[in-house]
DNA sequence: AAAAATAGGATTAACGTTAACCTGTTTTCA
DNA sequence: TGAAAACAGGTTAACGTTAATCCTATTTTT
């Protein structure tokens, strides 16, 4: 059916394994017979089988990602970087998505064993089950965790200063003069809600003010959530006067509801998002929010991800990127 | 290292070939064998391996999806749909994304077929070099382009009637009245742009109306063409009063760009998407479009492949859907 | 009661590649 | 000048599964 190295070392009259080490530029094979050879392939239009070669060597060039939700432009961003990276490393990539539940990530993990991925990036639920931690600890692969934290796996992390983040946003805000800012929460099985969730505390206790529980909503992190929040505290009447965010998508759900409810933004009320997602810019007002290094996360994840498989003696350590205020029209 | 059908077959008694048929669930073997050898292989954690299955079975379960634009949120449903159906099917997936470059097109190709996909589902680049064009031409494996085509393989496709759609959103901006439509069109090198420029021909003709090229001008398709192209017909004074663009993504470019020179969306100039994103409902003012069934398009799409894996004499056919016109705040 | 069919499983040989080891020349340089 | 390297490539045996074939009791058929 398809040509394989037996054709190619029939062809040129050399042995099959000399065929094999020629392709892969072995230099114990000389560089006349080596040209030959790959102009051969070239000629025949041969295609290496990556699953037998992967079989037999033990590596297959082939990486897990478990992203987490798909209606979310972030983890595209962070998957691209990832991809760019492995392009040039000449990996491929095995993509799901876990859509937040544990079960389906622990699924997506036995499944890139049996496919016998060389490494996994994963942004994990935050989950403080044995069994998923065990899953993580268990793995005879390097993973690594992009943008999220896992308990006790915390050097595994690539992240970006979560409670620097949301404290500074929280800090400006007050200094505008705040009092009341309704801060509409991630969904708990996500480490960066726990972490922008602390990054508040310290903001209000820098201050010497108290945090109203009433106040932090919790939402699953897409724009009807913000949407329906926001017209909820409206309709309560809790008089707040900014809306800090989670992240961009549940802003522009805010921003829709405020201009429904003739609030205006930021006159009325200022808006805060996180993670300056490309769109944000264009939304109406622009967004101010919280610059993520989504590209770049992934980028390095990949690219420390390699070190590690290249390198299994290689130590962990956690990196944290600086995030940084983007000020644009939902703010004075 | 791991466990093996080896180690399994050591641990019951039983031949290799039994516990590798058993596991399969293969009617030759006894049900309490089979019952043995899967509660033991559960027990000692037998995780098989997938890459020398493939390779000795000759499929791989996976498919490989060639994407075309990770900024648009269009393909991620699309996707989501794939994956959904691929999940139940219980194949798995290798997606990577094109950004429209057709080299890169045939080097994931490529790329899939070193990898044994057992099928493909491409957004594919509407290039007629007879090189691409060939490529697929010479797939012994099943594959499907949802929501695009390509010149002589159309009964690949899926597709959903954008001629048609663009035809009904330019015949409904005229009946309103309007005579100069800016028209901000996609990106010649996908198939959508041209079926889609040729509904909008339909619609003057329908009209006994000129086209006037002017007023047609091409974008990438990504939200800040939307913008700069809508800041400079509005700079060159081209006193257009709807703009209907190829996708929803322009159409925020667009609205962003209007509000800034002051022009009321709809009282002043009305304005219409393609593809109806789930984000397009919270655009501010929420978005009038043409909704595609894009879950729908992916699910189908893998749906179709797998019968064509399955049966490889089944014979290709085209399938259209339906489109309908959403109307929000953006038309009158 | 002998032949045929069936159930249940074992043996053997692949799948296409690469790793490990080996062999025969040619260089090198002490 | 001769022994050790270096060079260039060949041989053989895997990697873990599954397909194809074969075997042997037991049951069914006639």
């Amino acid at each position: 059916m398809s040509i394989l190295l037996k054709d190619i070392a029939q062809a040129t009259g050399f042995s099959i394994n000399t065929v094999s080490r020629a392709l892969r530029g072995d230099a114990k094979i000389s560089s006349s017979t080596t040209k030959l050879i790959c102009e051969t392939a070239q000629h025949m239009g041969y295609m290496p089988n990556s699953i037998a070669s992967s079989m037999r060597s033990n590596h297959s060039k082939m990486v897990g990602i478990i992203s987490a939700d798909s209606a979310n432009p972030f983890f595209s961003e962070v998957v691209r970087g990832i991809e760019e990276m492995a392009s040039k490393a000449d990996y491929h990539i095995l993509l799901a998505s876990t859509e937040e539940s544990v079960k389906k990530e622990c699924e997506l993990i036995k499944m890139f064993l049996c496919r016998k991925v060389d490494g996994i990036i994963a942004m994990p639920v935050f989950d403080s089950s044995p069994a998923h931690l065990d899953l993580y600890r268990s793995l005879k692969i390097p993973f690594i965790f992009p943008g999220r934290r896992l308990e006790g796996l915390g050097n595994h992390s690539i992240l970006h200063n979560d409670r620097d983040g949301q404290r500074k946003v929280i800090e400006h805000l007050i200094s505008n003069g705040h009092r009341k800012i309704l801060y509409i929460a991630g969904p708990k099985k996500v480490s960066n809600t726990t972490d922008r969730l602390a990054g508040l505390a310290e903001a209000y206790a820098n201050n010497a003010l108290e945090v109203d529980p009433d106040y932090i909503v919790e939402a699953s992190g897409h724009i009807e959530d913000g949407y329906y929040l926001t017209n909820q505290a409206l309709n309560r009447g809790m008089g707040f006067t900014a809306v800090a965010c989670f992240n961009d998508m549940l802003s522009m759900g805010v921003l829709k509801s405020l201009y429904e409810n003739n609030l205006k933004v930021p006159q009325d009320i200022e808006v805060f998002g996180y993670d300056n997602l490309y769109m944000s810019q264009f939304m109406q007002p622009s967004l101010s929010t919280v610059d993520v290094p989504k590209y770049r996360l992934g980028y390095v994840a990949m690219e420390t991800l390699i070190q590690h498989i290249q390198d299994p003696n290689l130590e962990y350590s956690t990196k944290d990127f600086p995030t940084r205020l983007v000020f644009r029209e939902t703010t004075r």
